[in-house]
DNA sequence: GATTGGCACTCAGGAAGTCCGAGTGCCAAT
DNA sequence: ATTGGCACTCGGACTTCCTGAGTGCCAATC
């Protein structure tokens, strides 16, 4: 009962926190909140979150401020979430069901997610590990430039260049391309490595060093590549809240033109499709230690292929955030897979 | 020999306000540059300049600062072009050389560009208007998901996925996908709607709801969205400046968030290959009035294909950046050419 | 006629000082 | 355990003052 109430009181100094972006003292808090208490005993309640480190002053004689352990307990214990309601639900799906490929798909999912949630929104491109290879072309550009496209059963289409030394004939492209159709198409692309071992044998020796080429470009792209494309959008939110802001915005926005930084924050949520929430300094990421990341995975079918999420300040509004967040990727899945 | 010392005096206070941010006067002025006259005398030039609306006063009694019509006469007249460092050259050449496909030349180009000027960059898609079909793919990815894709000869891959009401056979997928290589296949991209009259009657009837589906989208592909994306890089250099931002920081990246707004910032500059400066209210783009662009069109070939350059405070450094962006263009048209 | 030194005037922005009230901790009483 | 009372703190808002860079104008000079 009495662990209880502080609980309740960490809850009210997050919400309110939140909301006004200001330090909340005991007074406002019994005001706004009806806890059926005074101020004083609010103020004893304080003082033990205090000590636990839940809770901060900026400076003596101002109210208190949620920690980063305060952040994690409120939305480990006690943030409830939010439902959407049915026409949020409706304008995110017919919102979605507009698109016309797959790059548009993810478009259209980045930039809902950032609408929505108001924060700078992420969102990874479904991995080719669990698809399979629908098509897989060679083409030549020029006499000493070939490009190979794979294509994916999810809709996706990656392709890589390929300079080559000595110029290459028509006929061995064409040949390559018939080949390694026949090996690989329709095969899911973790098999594609062990499909190609010795492929490069079975070609002359004169067009080996061309072949050993396009295959290794090949396995790349059903391997390496396979997952390595995040979308940003939203970045306008950064600077959306009263000058106040606790965090770097440069630091911040530099951060978060590297891809590979992108990826680190979401790859850590691809676990599972629970709501994963990283506070402040619990992401490791240089520049970023104001921030917070929510993300989740998504499905096709009934497999996870990917990431999404949002990044915003630490005292961003938790439960609706991983409400949309859960909401986007549950819509996501659901385009992806029906049909 | 008044009016060119004159000159001289706008110059110097681009010059000098580029550079400290700060509003200018007098007396600052002679100590910088050697002008060889009295601070007195530049009092009276400054006055005449005011007049004629180059300059302007932030406050009386403080310096002065360009106007838009100030930079304007900077540019048209006063700048001379920075050559950049054989160093730089060579590091921007050799950046742009590593990239493995399309995709990773524009984000090469993108990227370089802006650390180079320090600005937000922007690089426009290779139009296909100019180029012609290497190859069209037409796959089914389910009974009723069939994915179009093109391929150019400049190596860019566009895709578009087409959903049917009615479940399609491969035999007809297949059928399509000989036919229409037949009839574009080669050909320049502005040709297809033309070569694809009379497409549809060849087929069956019964299969003509689909083709002519498909004849939709390859023309889209090819006339409509044939130059329709713009890469953006380097928005943390929005940051950059010293607090007195004389610009809205969100509305700006707010801006920057449209394509449509993108394309046509870099749209207006595709005249020629001269390098285009848009200043302040010049352009005419909502959010964006404290800002300028400096765009130039890029080649393959001798065949101007699209256009890129960098959008920055109206205070930026022009001379250098107009340099940046000519050069970037210049080995990014070769990179796109030779081979 | 252009240039210059002299001079009075302006005014943004920093420094210093004052004040207020929200907020705290502690303690004795309930 | 809760509460009212009370003394104490101190950031931020508000004022006032001052300074110095900058201006325009004018009469003198080249």
């Amino acid at each position: 009962m009495l662990e209880d109430r502080r609980l309740a009181v960490l809850r009210a100094i997050v919400d309110d926190y939140v909301s006004t972006q200001e330090p909340v003292g005991s007074k406002a808090l019994v005001e706004r909140h009806n806890l059926g208490v005074s101020p004083a005993t609010i103020r004893n309640d304080m003082a033990a979150l205090e000590d636990e480190g839940y809770i901060t002053q900026p400076h003596t004689s101002a109210g208190r401020v949620p920690t980063d352990l305060g952040y994690r307990m409120f939305v480990d214990q006690l943030s409830t979430v939010k439902p959407l309601t049915s026409a949020e639900r409706r304008a995110i799906q017919s919102f979605l069901e507009d698109a016309v490929d797959l790059d548009d798909v993810m478009a259209r999912t980045v930039r809902l997610l950032s609408q929505v949630t108001r924060e700078v929104a992420l969102v990874q491109y479904p991995t080719l590990s669990r698809s399979s290879v629908r098509h897989v072309e060679v083409v030549s550009l020029s006499t000493t430039r070939i490009l190979v496209v794979l294509i994916a059963d999810t809709g996706r289409v990656d392709q890589r260049m390929l300079d080559t030394a000595a110029p290459i004939d028509e006929t061995i492209v064409a040949d390559v391309r018939a080949r390694i159709a026949l090996v690989i198409g329709g095969r899911r692309f973790i098999e594609v490595p062990d499909l190609l071992v010795g492929f490069v044998e079975s070609f002359d020796i004169h067009d080996r060093a061309f072949v050993t080429a396009v295959a290794a470009i090949v396995m790349e792209l059903a391997v390496e590549k396979s997952d390595q494309r995040v979308m940003i959008g939203g970045t306008a939110n950064l600077t959306r809240r009263g000058d106040g802001l606790p965090m770097n915005l440069q630091s911040v926005l530099e951060a978060l033109e590297e891809q590979v930084v992108l990826l680190k924050l979401l790859g850590e949520a691809t676990a599972g499709d629970a709501i994963m929430v990283r506070i402040g300094q619990e992401n490791s990421i240089q520049g970023m230690e104001a921030t917070s990341v929510v993300s989740t995975g998504y499905a096709r079918g009934d497999e996870l292929v990917a990431s999404l999420g949002v990044v915003g300040p630490t005292h961003m509004d938790y439960a609706s955030n991983m409400a949309s967040v859960h909401a986007v990727a549950q819509y996501l899945g659901r385009i992806l897979s029906d049909q």
